[in-house]
RNA sequence: GCCGGUGUGAUGGAAUUGGUAGACGUGACGGACUCAAAAUCCGUUGGGCUAAUCCCCCGUGUGGGUUCGAGUCCCACCACCGGCACCA
């Protein structure tokens, strides 16, 4: 019979869907495994094989971890609130949620059509009151223990989705999703503290089994600096205080900056005689948005303005400095000051050059600073004209310097970090409702838990308003309402929750996702908790895979979690790119549909070639030939069982083969070498084929295949009748025998001087004498003997000997 | 600029982590089957030299080095990719 998936692969499908065959059952005796993949944003297009990538490679980890005996909880969900949904509504005039709705049903059917074996009974949808109730529950407990909080500050703004920005949503000075410019919008937002976990979100890293480069960039995101900061009394009485990583240069500060919108310029008003400049500058750098302000950083063209009347005292040494706003300094950082020492920071360098700033040079070692900054942080520098510090070293004279600051009570060590607080609202119709109330009399007032959840209303337009408020404030009935505190007229919030707000905490839910006590039965979160093996895009290292770890430790420190972190171990996958390496896209017309290529070749087939398309990680291109290969590869096990030998035993030749595949296909799956291990499946059908296949090495092979390709092997199973105790995705994963994976004769590289002549055959765990008589009874080594003298022979066993001679005296 | 990664046949990629470079797949070439094509099956396929699938030489971005032995380790450079970017 020939192979014909759209045949079986349905049969199959259905009967998992209907047997529950991959249901997890919180407290089963069995040991757990939580494997999990990142849930998709129910788009318009449908699943792209970009998903079928990360998919398909946790649906093989999760196959194999069942046939291995574990109780795996596999779920599905969707991220279903967000912008292009919303857009896609106001455009169709189509209610979002009946959008949602509707690209749900789609992506489930597409997602089964690939043979996932996700518990559908765990299903979650970001933008179901019955979840999100809970995203707002915790919403409320952050607010309760102040790490929620509003505040009027200047934020990123998308001009085209006409929405604020997390910085983390911020790339290159544009919008990370819709790719605009992104302005500086002063706004009062709520923001929530992550700064405050932002120690220990670095530190828990070392305990976690995360791949290095995820753990490197959240550190580099989070960005900690250990440096000191240092008071410096201003002649209008008060003191400007400023962070610096280089207290040793402070003998080398010649000016100071402080940023346009320090606090401080306000209270100095009156004593600044040139205010009107002042405030033209500030104005001008208001204006700038975050592509200008980042745009050609290195060498940009430094601007300031110096304030007339003001100066500071560099408390070392009791001079006047001048000070300087300019937009090299910025607000968010720091102090949002900084004293500057042109001779040793290349910034400091370049705007003291072209104010005529005053040159000192403190630490020698490096040329002349009139010409170049000498930045060196090591032992190179040593310190000059720096009374008590000279002669140190610039690493000896940080601590020295800290000290005495901290002696006399003028500056004292400090710790920053890069990371700023979450932007937590969003102008937007499509998100969770944030569930405050503003009173007058009472400020912000959290409304009552038991009111949870508070309900996205239905309005009559979606757009976003040009004045920067959400869609909501136009819905009177709605906005008004009374104060949870003193029952008087009151206004609700009318910004929703970002998208990353839904996705911060899903993976508890599917824990137990028709509870309505709780976010999860404290029974089913110790049970299933930590997630074991999170696979993910290296795109939410900073944005969704932070946030969900913040809030998870923070859901940890008032007792609702049992784990300091929610991910034990993270795996990223590399991007597929069309075919000849570009990215996919719609104006390309590269884009692969998976159901295209289910049609022509089958689910099993796409599994296969997006799992042996190329090295995990990386990006991989497409290529509809390679897919064929995978197809034949199918088509030649398909075939292999009509021309079966009967016996239940390995045949000889292939034993050996068989327990060297068994070996190398379950490390492989463990590391992420999906590429191998079909390759290895590959290479073993190539031997049935060669040597003949028993009924024994076709079952072996089966169980070996089905996580790839569950639908075929579940097929022949049934067909050659190993089903008597159940399919192939329920037996035990086959194991091998140490011992058979050795032959008795091994073949050994003979070398000569490091360079390959020969090979020769010996007995296993042969010894040195007997390979070196084996070496030298061949012909090829013996003409290379003659006349020489062997000095040395390196034994690798079973593996190579390599002979080293020199002519003989 | 800083941090991280990668560089291997025509091509996607392997290489037990210092031990026979090119597994497996694609493509190409030759053959079988066929009236023919597709599909399938068998063989060949890094380069040079050669009548030869004997020898020999070269070969993992470039140049040095360590080692009996280097794709793998060290130093210097080049190219590309990703992240951060006036973070004091």
């Amino acid at each position: 019979m020939k192979y014909d998936p759209s045949a079986i692969e349905k049969k199959w499908q259905k009967r998992w869907l209907e047997e529950k065959t991959f249901a997890a059952s919180t407290g089963s005796d069995k040991p757990k495994f939580y494997a999990l993949v990142e849930f998709p944003y129910p788009s318009g297009q449908g699943l792209h094989v970009g998903h079928a990538r990360p998919y398909t490679a946790m649906d093989v980890v999760a196959r194999k971890k069942r046939m291995e005996g574990k109780n795996v909880l596999f779920p599905i969900g969707y991220d279903a609130f967000g912008l292009p949904t919303e857009n896609y509504a106001i455009k169709n005039h189509i209610h979002p949620a009946k959008v949602t709705h509707d690209n749900i049903a789609n992506f489930t059917n597409q997602l089964q059509m690939l043979g996932y074996s996700f518990d559908w009974d765990r299903v979650v949808n970001t933008t179901d009151p019955d979840y999100y109730k809970w995203t707002q529950w915790i919403f409320l407990q952050l607010y309760k223990h102040g790490l929620a909080y509003k505040t009027t500050m200047p934020v990123n703004w998308c001009t085209s989705c006409k929405c604020v920005l997390a910085n983390e949503e911020v790339v290159e000075g544009v919008c990370e999703r819709c790719g605009s410019p992104v302005i500086r919008k002063e706004k009062s937002q709520w923001m929530l503290k992550i700064t405050e976990y932002a120690q220990r979100l670095i530190d828990d890293l070392d305990e976690l089994d995360y791949i290095d480069r995820v753990k490197i960039q959240q550190k580099n995101w989070i960005g900690r600096s250990t440096g000191a900061e240092v008071d410096f009394p201003v002649t209008t009485g008060d003191s400007l205080t400023v962070f610096t990583t280089r207290c040793d240069t402070l003998f080398g500060a010649t000016y100071m900056v402080v940023s346009p919108e320090h606090k401080l310029l306000e209270k100095w008003k009156d004593q600044i005689a040139n205010w009107d400049e002042v405030t033209a500058y500030q104005a001008e750098a208001a204006r700038k948005s975050d592509f200008e302000r980042t745009e050609l950083t290195a060498d940009k063209e430094k601007t300031g303005v110096e304030l007339q009347g003001v100066r500071a005292i560099n408390p070392v040494n009791g001079k006047e400095i001048p000070i300087f706003i300019s937009d090299y300094v910025l607000a968010s950082y720091g102090t949002g000051a900084i004293m500057a020492v042109p001779a040793h920071d290349t910034r400091d360098w370049a705007f003291a050059k072209k104010f005529g700033c005053e040159i000192i040079e403190v630490v020698s070692g490096g040329e002349d600073v009139q010409k170049e900054a000498f930045t060196a942080k090591d032992d190179t520098g040593i310190l000059v004209n720096s009374e008590f510090l000279n002669g140190l070293t610039v690493k000896e004279a940080i601590p020295a310097m800290t000290k005495w600051l901290e002696e006399k009570g003028i500056g004292r060590e400090k710790v920053n970090y890069k990371l700023r607080d979450w932007v937590f609202s969003r102008q937007r119709y499509w998100g969770e409702p944030i569930p405050m109330v503003y009173c007058e009399k009472c400020g912000w007032q959290p409304i009552s838990e038991d009111q949870l959840p508070l309900v996205l209303p239905e309005v009559e337009s979606y757009e976003p308003t040009d004045d920067g408020e959400s869609p909501l404030s136009k819905m009177t009935d709605w906005v008004t309402t009374t104060c949870p505190h003193c029952g008087g007229p009151a206004r609700r919030e009318t910004d929703t929750m970002p998208q990353w707000a839904g996705s911060s905490w899903y993976f508890l839910r599917y824990m137990d996702p028709d509870n309505h006590d709780a976010l999860a039965s404290k029974e089913a979160l110790e049970y299933w908790s930590p997630v074991d093996w999170y696979n993910g895009g290296m795109e939410h290292t900073t944005l969704h895979l932070l946030y969900s770890r913040f809030w998870h430790k923070f859901l940890y420190d008032i007792g609702v979690v049992p784990t300091k972190e929610p991910y034990a171990k993270r795996t990223s996958h590399g991007m597929i790119l069309g075919e000849g390496g570009e990215k996919m896209s719609k104006s390309r017309g590269n884009v692969i549909n998976p159901n295209d290529v289910i049609a022509q070749y089958g689910a099993d087939t796409m599994r296969t070639y997006i799992m042996f398309i190329g090295d995990f990680e990386k990006a991989a291109a497409w290529s509809d030939n390679a897919v064929k290969g995978c197809r034949r590869f199918l088509d030649r096990v398909w075939n292999l069982a009509d021309q079966l030998t009967d016996s239940s035993d390995y045949t000889p030749a292939n034993e050996s083969a068989i327990h060297k595949a068994i070996k190398k296909v379950s490390d492989d799956i463990e590391a992420l070498k999906f590429n191998t291990a079909i390759a290895t499946l590959m290479a073993l059908v190539n031997d049935f084929y060669a040597n003949g296949c028993s009924k024994g090495d076709m079952r072996t092979l089966l169980l070996l295949l089905s996580p790839f390709a569950p639908h075929m092997a579940e097929e022949l199973w049934e067909s050659l009748g190993f089903n008597s105790d159940g399919m192939a995705c329920q037996q035990a994963w086959p194991v091998y025998d140490e011992s058979k994976t050795v032959a008795s004769e091994v073949t050994l590289a003979v070398q000569v001087g490091g360079k390959l002549k020969t090979t020769i055959q010996v007995p296993v765990d042969s010894e040195q004498e007997a390979v070196l008589a084996a070496a030298l009874a061949d012909p090829k080594v013996a003409k290379l003997a003659d006349g020489m003298e062997l000095v040395k022979t390196i034994l690798v066993k079973n593996k190579l000997v390599n002979l080293i001679f020199k002519p003989k005296a």
